[in-house]
DNA sequence: AAAAAAAGTGTATTTTAAACACTTAACTTT
DNA sequence: AAAGTTAAGTGTTTAAAATACACTTTTTTT
């Protein structure tokens, strides 16, 4: 009895679209997929499915990204729910977009295995189906924001790198250029990297040395009020 | 042909939910409406709908707002989709969750006719059915995020009002008390705000000016790159 | 005439952000 | 082996923004 309280209603697909963003030799990039059927078969798209009955968002989006790339344990956050009536020809479908953050150093083998979904860079990244360019769109507003607010070279950094990466990072993001020595000072300030006694040698002969995140001291931080501001 | 792609995929009902957010008398509220259906009738619940086949989830909103308060033109925003396998115990339901910003004073009599629903201060609101007070926390971080990023008052307060209304607002979404002195200096230097000759003489023997907001200027300023920021 | 109650107003100090250029280390070339 | 090349590394000065802070004005009430 009570199950049929709201059986007059009109009932939809729900998709999930996942921004999927890597950094890699200085530049942001995005995963897309070519997509196998139709409508828009062939063209390039995010990567996507439908919420099943017995999961919730977020494990759809873990489920969709780690059916398409293999990859796991990895920083998900949804973004926006895309609803215009016909933003899929095919039928009345709502779409719920996440961001992801890959270290594409890291992963890259994993993905490359599979087949047809590749890296662009975000700036020549080709035209979206749907309204997905209006997604990566409102993704990277995100990206920015949190960006600014925390620091994402968590994730999209491998464990060990260098301040001129780090930098980089945030210049790809932000879309502008920093200052070298404001920009050390400021991070140094927030004191939550470790500097190692090795160095990178693979971009220059004097070689840079290259740190990790301290992830504990960084939560602790947190706890006690800090608050990472860019 | 091409309508048969998705056919095996579940589909969901998708509810949109409203928190809409009041201000009256140094005090931020929120509308909650006594639930008259199965189940959790009769308890307090967010204002809320389903969505419909031929409409976008901002047009539900404003339906759903519309239907339930006579309210027209709101300022309202997508907040965050929930989507808790067990959230709604009748039937699987995903619930967008949107926020509105309205000036009681202004449009209080229009929704005081409306039966079951009522004003409570943030503060000693009841709790609510569902996630829906998860849904009210979200909501908040948002407001408070878009109140130090946008100036909010051209929702929350009336067309006219003054320096200490408008103080107060920002102290009752930022939950922290201002000086006096450094907001009304802050809030000049924007520039946007336009000093009437009238007084508001309800507060004080003295009297103090009322403002309006310069809607057109701040657009031009916006335009131009102006960034505000409290 | 004194008391009360909110409105209104400016400056000094501290903190944060921004601008800015040379030296060092290690390899490469001649 | 000296000179050149390339990226790494490092502090200080200046400007701007945020914060702290207290008395006067106006008008009504007693």
């Amino acid at each position: 009895m009570i199950l049929s309280t709201y059986n007059k209603e009109d009932k939809v697909l729900l998709a999930v679209d996942c921004i999927i963003f890597g950094f890699l030799k200085d530049e942001l990039k995005i995963l897309l997929v070519q997509r196998d059927f139709e409508p828009e078969k062939g063209k390039w798209s995010l990567i996507g499915g439908f919420l099943k009955k017995e999961e919730n968002l977020d494990k759809a989006a873990i489920r969709i990204l780690n059916h398409l790339t293999g990859l796991n344990n990895i920083y998900m956050e949804q973004v926006y729910t895309f609803s215009k009536v016909d933003r899929d020809p095919a039928e009345r479908t709502i779409s719920v977009a996440y961001y992801a953050l890959i270290d594409i150093a890291t992963h890259d083998e994993k993905i490359l295995k599979q087949n047809p979904i590749q890296w662009f860079n975000l700036k020549d990244a080709p035209k979206l189906i749907f309204d997905h360019n209006r997604m990566v769109e409102k993704a990277i507003a995100r990206l920015r924001r949190r960006a600014l607010s925390k620091p994402i070279g968590f994730e999209l950094l491998p464990e060990k790198f260098t301040m001129r990466q780090l930098q980089k990072l945030y210049e790809a993001i932000l879309d502008s250029k920093l200052d070298k020595r404001n920009f050390i000072n400021k991070f140094n300030s927030f004191d939550i990297l470790i500097k190692l006694d090795e160095k990178d040698m693979t971009s220059s002969k004097k070689g840079a040395y290259l740190f990790k995140f301290d992830q504990e001291k960084y939560n602790r931080k947190v706890e006690d009020g800090f608050n990472f501001k860019i």
